[in-house]
DNA sequence: GACTTTGAATTAATCGTTTAAGTAATTTTA
DNA sequence: TAAAATTACTTAAACGATTAATTCAAAGTC
């Protein structure tokens, strides 16, 4: 509501003064700008960000664009993570955060929409990265960090999935199970990382995986994902442990056991992927790969942040996060 | 990046022709409007938000207050899902949601940070609503809707924790239960609402409330959930019902019980409130109150919109939503 | 003492829109 | 047919900041 022309009246200066001594450029006198920043002070001025945004051509905002299935990505237990932590790394550094969408006025593209709010950056998860829109955006002139997807010349945040699903192969192998199935997710690079890992150390730990010992179910999808619990325990040489695309379906397959009198670990081992929280609070507790959302959320924003405020300088790269396996209670020792 | 000024010049009239062209208004040609969006198209253009923002003193952006403990919000399943129906809802008329914040550059209050960003209005939950920072911004002359809390004059949407326990306990009562334990949640107007209905049902109902029977647990708390219990397991007359702050705090519950070797619903009853997504795909199904978070969320969405777009006509009320008992498996019928 | 330098401010243009007020041409009205 | 009304524009100011260019006085230099 103060405007700079309030506190230029109220000292006796012009605008121009004002604004040069609020950002403490040094052609002003320090009198000056002593008064200047006391009448600010007094009448709750604050800058407009429209007003400066419009000459300086940047916003301090970012634009995040998290969109799951259904859902906005909110409501989902890894990303919600990521993004609370990404949003307290630019807020400490003065950037707010705004979601991006293409819902609103005039069916706007993404990349549309950020030109029309001015975003200075972008932070992109959790979204069919072969969209179109998404892959304009990513290809544009502004600056983009992208979560578990790579892009050529692009920032990207990545979960270590080949190093995770390695981690916790070898746990289970050290635990003495060789019969291992893997029901991975629906494909996607996250998922291509994940399956080639398993094949790859399986191979180097000498294990055998038959080919009816691979299933593929939707993320989160518990229903699915008991399903193929289903047909692996019917199988004529069923697994001693089964690796589930995520925890939530791995409770899927959790029920499926149980409803058939079977124990956990005691009749047959599972494994999830993500490390929500809820799985340490019931038992038994999930073994699992936790992923390290708060480094991917702390990361994202530094890198943007950087690539916003030193393009030239900031490193292109990919910054891989390597993730720690839980052990949890599900995987049991045999012998 | 394309301009009005752009499609002034192409087309061979004025910026203010083209203005008035794209917003539509009477006095420019038919024609002429034609030629210039048209043009608009071809070049790709979208109107500055920040220019037009300026100009108008409206941004369509909503600002959002979602400030857990610790977290953000973003990770409580209950307000995650509330914040998804609410970014849906008013996505959809054109409004952008930015994240409300003290954080930021210069330590601003939130009010300040309104003012500095422009919000057209303020959604509120999940926070502290005693924070002289959160009074000071309901106060104000910005449009605000708070949800699970009241303020004088303004537009809250509410959870029916009233009704929602009222049914609870009927539900309850109905399978033959007569001791029913509460461990509630910390202080706040939702708790009150809770334990008074659930006092206010009790006697209703005929039932005698021992006051060992009534603990208090952090929500969201397993670890503290699981101590009251063990308190409520090891009284000479124990319940044979106990109702939890929340799903999450429930599963503290669960394991404790489950660490005696005792069995739900068989051997003792638990009761979650809020129908996280979980709850139904883990075995036993709990028994809660779901919370309609999408019905919250979309209230909230279109009350505020009404709010700001026409504050003379809006009604500023109460509004609340109903819940639904989720009958679930963990309560057991008695005889 | 005339000339340059430095310091501290002001002026004015600009960012991309919106909109009240003005203008010129055409059409309507009596 | 002259005055009034309508149509279709343009001009110019404004929103609240930033910043290059300018001014003017005081201080420093030879």
């Amino acid at each position: 509501m103060a405007s700079m022309k309030d506190i230029a009246a109220r000292c006796g200066v012009s605008v121009a003064t004002v604004s040069k001594a609020l950002n403490d450029h040094s052609d002003i006198g320090e009198e000056t700008k002593a008064r200047i920043r006391e009448v600010a002070k007094e009448i709750g001025y604050f800058p407009n960000s429209m007003a400066r945004a419009l000459k300086t051509n940047h916003t301090n905002n970012i634009g995040v664009l998290f969109v799951d299935e259904a859902q906005s990505g909110l409501t989902h237990d890894y990303f919600s993570h990521v993004l609370d932590y990404f949003k307290r790394t630019v807020e400490e550094k003065g950037y707010d955060i705004t979601f991006l969408n293409n819902k609103g006025q005039g069916h706007m593209s993404y990349l549309e929409h950020c030109r029309y709010r001015g975003f200075d950056g972008v932070v992109i998860a959790c979204v069919d990265f072969f969209d179109p829109q998404v892959v304009e955006l990513v290809q544009s002139d502004i600056p983009v960090v992208t979560i578990d997807h790579m892009f050529n010349n692009r920032i990207s945040i990545m979960s270590d999935n080949v190093g995770g699903m390695r981690d916790l192969l070898e746990h289970v192998y050290s635990l003495g199970h060789r019969r291992i199935a893997y029901i991975h997710g629906a494909d996607s690079s996250v998922t291509r990382e994940r399956l080639s890992s398993f094949y790859y150390n399986a191979e180097r730990l000498g294990l055998e995986v038959p080919d009816e010992y691979i299933k593929e179910a939707a993320y989160r999808n518990s229903k699915e994902a008991a399903e193929k619990t289903k047909e692996l325990l019917d199988l004529k040489n069923p697994p001693t442990c089964i690796f589930y695309p995520d925890d939530f379906a791995c409770y899927g397959g959790i029920n499926e056991i149980n409803d058939r009198g079977l124990r956990i670990p005691e009749d047959i081992s599972v494994v999830g992927y993500d490390g929500i929280r809820i799985g340490r609070h019931i038992r038994p507790q999930l073994t699992t790969l936790r992923q390290d959302t708060g480094m991917i959320g702390t990361q994202a924003g530094e890198k943007l942040i950087s690539l916003i405020e030193r393009p030239k300088t900031t490193l292109v790269e990919q910054v891989i996060i390597r993730g720690e396996v839980y052990p949890g209670e599900t995987v049991k020792r045999l012998k």
